[in-house]
This record gives structure tokens, sequence and C-alpha cells, in this order.
DNA sequence: CGGACTGTTGAAATATATCAATATTTGTGG
DNA sequence: CCACAAATATTGATATATTTCAACAGTCCG
């Protein structure tokens, strides 16, 4: 029983001091109102830390709700029946973990942590509840998940079609933007915690091809790498490599619902 | 003002005898109910006919609806910065097209008849209205965002990291599965109206390799093809070869919110 | 301090792209 | 219905990016 004292001690902590969950992907659809914010910080279980490695969810259990990641760094990947294994993303804090799954009856992805990460259980439920009192936040979760479908559509653009310089262009760019919009990038430089070969398994590049790629780009003059951390030195360059821009989402969509109006009072 | 007459004649046929949007994805998620059926058939604008190599709507022109398809294959498709266009996906009748691009302030994709296609166009405000009024469709269509996330999910498995003969199984037996829920299937032969040029920038291949790919897979006897007409001879085989096997979705997931009870009458 | 990951580099093998030429099909106007 | 042009499919020879195999050097972490 030793580890579970360990787990309840941590939860009990959580419970007192609860962290706050990024909202910056909410804020960038729409300006939420105190009610929302409250029923979206108040929506799941209290957080659990995992450590580096650790596996929050497995492919192929049970699923019955979907994870928000609160801090650190977390992988989405599927295993092929080859045995090789695909990293389809790199999550980062604020993003909702494993809500393709909800449609299926067990979990369609893997969900490790790259780093050490916290995240909160959000049972179905739950959702359904929010869903059914909040069209707003409902129509937002659905853009959401439109976002997500471009992301991965440009990923699809970017494997396969690209060389593998391109594709790094692309990956290094992607997570500058990300990083950068958590204020975790200073001049334009950020820790890269996966090793090569998760960055293979994610862009399709076997580990020692993604290892030539960056020495060439560092001897090219692009970026420059010390141990984990990654500068991008030429940012235009690197645009200019990327088979696709980065795309900048609509502010504030002229189609939301309006906010609803039962909350703690007014709005 | 020739063309608007023709236009016009066409709009004032299809009121009077419009054909019915096929509701299968959203039969597979749940039993609709009388009224939400009405809702989703009274959706879109009358549906306009256009014809095989048609553009519906470009890329970077400003977007502010979906559209319903319900005849007819459509492709969506990008540009990269190459040159190379990209295709996306192939749409089928049921298919709602367009909807990653209601986050940006222009349509991210190209969407391109190939073959005479039906579609309705449903302008973003009538999407708000019914995600305001029927919290259980929002909820479906929300759904149906993840579900092609899966689905782009397990593309970007298949291309990239399979070979040309894995990539083309996975591709043969999603049309198989999609086309079969459509009745579009006898004896597991089915019509593939796309180039092999399109398949090619489906799947991220040179038209000269799907071509030797195709043929490959006839001679070891997976298929056979007559014309455009496709067989899948060996199915067991070709599952065995795709890189991950087609996924069922979940019938009725428990937790979707109840029908509303506003019906024809009160709102 | 030592063992296990992780990164780095080289040489050979291979799948796919590219270039090019010809056959076949499809669509269109007479 | 035919004939013709354009699009599409097919096949061969060669080029190339990436993989694979293999060996060794760092680096992290208990």
């Amino acid at each position: 029983m030793l580890p579970e004292t360990g787990y309840m001690s941590l939860l009990k902590a959580a419970a007192t001091d609860r962290p706050e969950y990024p909202l910056h992907r909410f804020n960038a659809l729409a300006e939420l109102t105190r009610d929302e914010v409250r029923d979206l910080q108040a929506l799941g279980e209290p957080p659990v830390r995992c450590r580096r490695g650790e596996t929050i969810r497995t492919e192929g259990q049970p699923a019955d709700g979907i994870h928000l990641l609160y801090e650190g760094w977390v992988s989405s990947s599927v295993v092929l029946r080859s045995g090789k294994r695909l990293i389809q993303k790199l999550h980062l804090p604020g993003d909702m973990l494993g809500t393709p799954s909800m449609v299926l009856p067990a979990a369609a992805d893997t969900l490790t942590a790259v780093t050490g990460a916290t995240t909160s259980f959000v049972p179905n439920a739950t959702l359904q509840e929010l869903f059914a009192r909040r069209p707003r936040i409902a129509a937002m979760l659905f853009m959401a998940a439109q976002l997500e479908r471009l992301t991965l559509m440009d990923a699809l653009a970017s494997t396969g079609r690209a060389s593998a310089t391109e594709s790094m262009a692309r990956f290094l760019l992607d997570l500058h933007h990300r990083l950068g919009m958590l204020g975790a990038v200073e001049q334009d430089c950020f820790d890269l915690p996966a090793t090569q070969e998760m960055v293979g398994d994610l862009l399709g590049l076997t580990p020692v091809h993604v290892n030539r790629t960056l020495r060439g780009m560092v001897k090219q003059g692009l970026i420059e790498m010390k141990g984990r951390k990654v500068r991008l030195v030429d940012l235009a360059a690197l645009r200019s490599l990327s088979p696709l821009p980065v795309r900048k989402p609509l502010f504030e969509p002229s189609w939301l619902p309006a906010p609803s109006a039962n909350g703690s009072k007014a709005v």
C-alpha cells in the first residue's frame, strides 16, 4: 500500500494548491467570461503528476474520458502492424488529450509523458453536461477539434511529400510557435526534451537520418544545438523551407453563440 | 445573364424535388429523432449540381460556411510551396466539406468535383443557430470531427511510414468500407473515378509509382482492375498488408445528451 | 563508477523519384 | 457514329534520398 499513500497525499496537495489550466487555446478563439473560466478550471478531477517516460493511457484500453494537460510534454502514439511506432503529436500544456477516442470503445492512442507532466482526467459524463449547459463552450470545443484537424492536415502535407529537411523545418517552426504562446521561447531558443528517435517517429524518419538532417541544418547555419536546447538561427530561411506556412486562426469568429446567462449571477 | 437563368431554374427544380442528404454518418452515432432528421435535411441551401473537374471552393477564398455533399465524389486539396498538390481526402456522399476552415478567415483547402457532384451550402450562422438549439446534434458534430481526426491520424500513419503497397492497400480498404456503407460495392468491386495522378497526390506517391504499385498488386492476385472498376480479390491479404486495421466507431455513445424536446412548434 | 540510453559517423542496400517514350482511353465536335 | 486531340496509363533506364547495418562516442542516472 505504499504507493497508494504517496498518490493520495499528492491528490490532497493538488486539491488545496491546484495549478491553473492554461486557457490560451480558448482565449485565442474568444474572450471568455468569468463563469466560463471558472467552469473550465473546475472541469477535471484533481491534477495528477507523472514522471518522464510514464504511460498515462495505453492504446486499446477502455477510455471513458479525456485528459487536460496542465504541465509538461506528452506524446500521443500508435503502434503499426509492422511494429513501427508512430508519434502523432507532441502535446504541450493547455492541450486536451485523447478526444478522438471519445467516439471509440477503446483508446486509439497511447499517451506517454515525454517530460514530467501534470494531467487531469475529465470523464465523458462531465463533458456531456458541459455540452448541454454551455453551447458556447461546446462550439469552442468543436472549433478546437477543427483546429486539430488543420494541424493534422498540415502534418500530412509535410510528411511523405516533403524532404527530411523540409519536414524538420516545419516541425521546429511549429514548436517555436506553440512554445512561444506559452512563453517558453527566448531569443528563438527553446528546450527540446524529445530524443532524436522520437522526432523520427514523429516525422516518419529513421533516428539516424534525423541526426544527419539536424547536423546538416547546423552546418548550413539554420539552427544551433547544445544538449537539448535548440536555437532557430535563420527563421526566414526555415520558413521558406517549410512546405506550408504556419496558420493563424481567426480571432473571435462571428458565428460563436452568445455566452449563456446561467452562471453564479449575471454575466 | 444567361448562366443565371440556368442556375435559377436549377434552384427551382431542386426546391421542388430536393434530393436527400445521406445521414448514415449520423445514424452510425445515434438513432436520430424525427425532428433531428427534419432539421438536418433542411439545414443547407438548395443543392447545386456541378460537373466533373469543377471547383466548388478555392483555397484562400473567404469561407463563411460549409458544404454538404449529397452526391458524387469531391476532393479536398492543398498546394504546397514546392508546387506539389496534396489531396487530403476524397469525400463521399454524406460528408461535410470544409469544416476545418470554419476557424479561419479563408478556406484552407480547395474543393474539386472528382465526378459530377451535388452539394448544398450551409452558412456558419445557420450552424450557430443549430448549435444553440440542438445540443445533441452539436455533440454529434463534435464527434464527427473527432472521427475525422482519427481518419487523418490513420492516414498519417500510412503515409510516409508505410511502403507504397501498404499505403495503397489501406486506401483501397478504406474506400471499400466507406463505399460499402453507401451500397456502392458489389462483390468487393467498386468504381474508382480518381486518376492515378490523384491517387498519387493522395498517398504521396508519383503517378508512375502508383501505376507500378497497382500493376504489382494485380500480378500478385490482390486486386483486379478493368477500366475504372476495381475488385478487391484477396481482402484478407490486403488487410494484413494495411498498416492499421479499419476502425469501428462506437455505436450510440452513452454520454450523448438527450434529444431536445422542442420540435416543430416551440423553440 | 558503470551500464544503458542517446547521439554521431561511415558504407552498402533499397525503395521511390525522375526522365523519357509509347500505348491506351476519354471526351468532344463534326 | 466517327475522328481526332487531350488526358491518362504503361513500361524502361537511371538517379537519388533515405534506410539499414554496424561501430563507436557521449551522456545521463542510479
